[in-house]
DNA sequence: TGCTCTTGATTGAACAATCAGTCAAGTGGA
DNA sequence: TCCACTTGACTGATTGTTCAATCAAGAGCA
């Protein structure tokens, strides 16, 4: 559990490559020369294995993906202010290097991880999800939102930046058919909250 | 450009492999083997290096990423029908295996590969994304649906879904968290529908 | 019918390169 | 001297790829 200078530099040039070629793709010896280190030996004096090394890479980042929704987000806040800071809050996440890399990481291998995707997603777009769920459920129960799923409501609102972040943490190709991040947020909030407004009550008037 | 029973069976076990492992997870002994060939050495009879197998196991399955939208999905066509239409088309699609593992496929190796990511895209839900923009800004024109930036609002629909196809192609672990499909096209649907309503000229103003 | 000759398809063995991991021999400070 | 740390050289296995040899099936000719 000691974090010296050595270990710390191989856990980080780790992270850099095996979420620039993938865990296959990231050799030791590539690692070592990315910590500034002589010899590829030196690694398995830190780390028993590279796997081992992998799943250390894995650790020091998980508790980063929990801060999206570290803030003060109380359940009797209105929607509007609630949604937006989610939204803003998501978007400034992974405009991090280190988040959205990580990002990157979790995409290409938890696919062929299922151990490690249950772990991550747990501290990750899993709390976000649970959060918004019971938050829409008890936004619900006060009678600002109509009623209705409140599951499907909170992932199809997550999901509706899933596009953008695709394209901006891993598929730049995708980008040339993504909209602006702050039209897009207005545009989704206002949608979703449109759409889950009670009907017929008193409403603000909304800008195009 | 022939299509002999062999090359067909080996284009088939690559894909197999390649969408279960990866292109560097696979191997062409693996894939021989999946394939019901005595030596690996076979496979470069057919195609002059792995690489160049992977690209025409790609090739090999573009078509079937453009058959989303396929359907006849007129531009004046009523919101509630084709969202809803267009939404059981995404999920279907992707509800056939060999869709499921070239998405996969796509979502693991695409990241690393920025070239066939465009072409890819280009088959795949960039056309999806564009015929939806150019419908929800048609329907702006109409009348039907309220000013909103069309490119914003295709982005978000298509979105909406992306956690549940990610579920059911890629990462399990997800599902825990995911909504019954039925349940949650009804919701989305109708959440973008209601959002992007005109608002009825006359609200009766009720004061809390 | 028999007999070569050609051609496409298939094989087992071997290639060089690279991989993760090991080992014995060091280094330098306490 | 002792011990945490560092190194270059090495190992055995696996990788993609090549190659010479072989097989099956005709084609042309007697």
């Amino acid at each position: 559990m000691e974090d010296t200078d050595r270990r710390r530099a191989i856990l980080e040039a780790a992270f850099a490559e095996f979420s620039a070629k993938g865990f296959r793709g990231a050799t030791i010896k590539s690692i070592a020369r990315a910590a500034g280190i002589q010899s590829p030996a030196l690694i398995y004096w830190y780390f028993p294995t590279k796997e081992a090394l992998f799943q250390a890479v894995i650790e020091a980042h998980v508790p980063v993906l929990g801060m999206v929704v570290g803030g003060k987000l109380a359940l009797d806040a209105p929607p509007e202010q609630v949604l937006e800071t989610l939204a803003h809050a998501l978007l400034a996440t992974f405009n991090q290097p280190a988040e959205a890399r990580m990002a990157r990481l979790i995409l290409t291998e938890a696919v062929q991880r299922p151990e490690i995707a249950h772990i991550l997603i747990e501290h990750g777009p899993g709390r976000g999800l649970a959060f918004l769920t019971t938050y829409l459920a008890r936004q619900v129960e006060l009678g600002r939102l109509r009623p209705h799923d409140p599951r499907a409501g909170a992932v199809a609102f997550l999901g509706m930046f899933a596009p953008l972040l695709l394209s901006r943490v891993a598929m730049p190709a995708l980008a040339e058919y993504m909209p602006d991040a702050e039209a897009h947020v207005r545009t989704v909030v206002d949608i979703f909250l449109c759409g889950l407004r009670v009907d017929d009550a008193e409403q603000e008037r909304i800008t195009p």
